[in-house]
DNA sequence: TTATAGACCGACTAGTCAGTCTATTGCATA
DNA sequence: TATGCAATAGACTGACTAGTCGGTCTATAA
């Protein structure tokens, strides 16, 4: 692992847990077995590290995403498919997927930078379900209420599996988490 | 207005645009009209104060939220006045509303401040649902599940309603929005 | 009129942190 | 071997910040 991997792990993993603004780039350094002036020869300054940090869980995220969507047909299974790898995503990737929901509103974070994330993620969900401004999902909400109600189930529901992983085990209540969700999106 | 509600009122404004760290204890004293030495004088320390505006937050909503809840028996109308004194009260203090959906996980607010608001400002919903493990919500997910889920959809609610305020005066989008949440709660 | 309390003031201190600077090492290519 | 560039190191600087301290001002009570 290059010395610069190692600041990006120790970086995530120290602002996860203590919040960016109270890590000290030294204290990043030293988690990562580096000098001071190491990290700033790789990073601008702080600022830049972060926005890197969050273009890497922007991709991470959109990688384990995209695989096979095309090929999938019908509207409930797609959605179940961006439902299930984001679930894995984010149990296995817990300190990538923290980072996501502490920063991603944070100003740390350059408005170039942010046009991408939250948005880009789950722009499968617009791409799928937007025709015109109407949404394919049968309750009567304006879309974009629908899809920030479906991001935030989905992220909620992600950190209740990585808090409670023997419930991410427990194939009745994925489905049936998944099923809530599809029943806040569609009437009966 | 006294010079503490100042500092009160300045703190808030200023945590809520720039973010706690960022916002110095100087710059609330001069947003509030009051020197350094005042602001010290009425809070122990810059925690006590975040802590104080915590316990503000705690109050305000739940006055809002308990009046005449004891007289509903119907469990969907119970669950409907959590829903609308909620958005009523995140509509009318959209300041207080971002800074407990802000920092109500910051590591600032004392472990004993924190015991209360988030878990007890839902309170309501444990007392109303849980009969020993049990929900009474139809959809067979663990209570805490539930909880979880519901709390997360009555927020981002809010903060569309805040955001989209014409939407909130568009009572079939309101009636909407909460059979959406009730939908995901409740198998048809 | 004097005494007491406590609200209020702001210059100051001690410490922290992002980022710089200068020096050294290793490695690749001429 | 010589040259030059990328990577590494860590002491250092300057800006900033939480909180202090000695003291003033005001209002009420004795």
């Amino acid at each position: 692992m290059t010395k610069k991997e190692n600041i990006f792990k120790a970086a995530l993993h120290l602002f996860v847990k203590n919040g960016i603004d109270k890590t000290p780039t030294a204290k990043i350094a030293a988690e990562a077995g580096v000098a001071i002036g190491t990290l700033f020869h790789h990073f601008k300054n702080k600022e830049e590290l972060v926005n890197a940090l969050y273009l890497e869980v922007k991709s991470s995220i959109a990688d384990s995403m995209s695989s096979g969507i095309n090929e999938i047909k019908d509207e409930k299974e797609i959605f179940r498919h961006i439902w299930d790898s984001f679930m894995t995503w984010s149990f296995n990737n817990p300190e990538l997927f923290q980072f996501n929901t502490l920063f991603c509103e944070s100003p740390v974070i350059t408005k170039n930078t942010k046009r991408q994330l939250a948005g880009e993620t789950f722009h499968f969900l617009s791409e799928i379900n937007k025709e015109g401004k109407t949404s394919k999902f049968s309750r009567d909400l304006p879309f974009d209420f629908l899809e920030a109600l479906s991001i935030s189930v989905l992220v909620r529901s992600a950190r209740y599996f990585i808090e409670n992983p023997e419930a991410f085990n427990d194939s009745l209540i994925v489905n049936e988490a998944f099923e809530a969700c599809w029943g806040m999106l569609n009437k009966s």
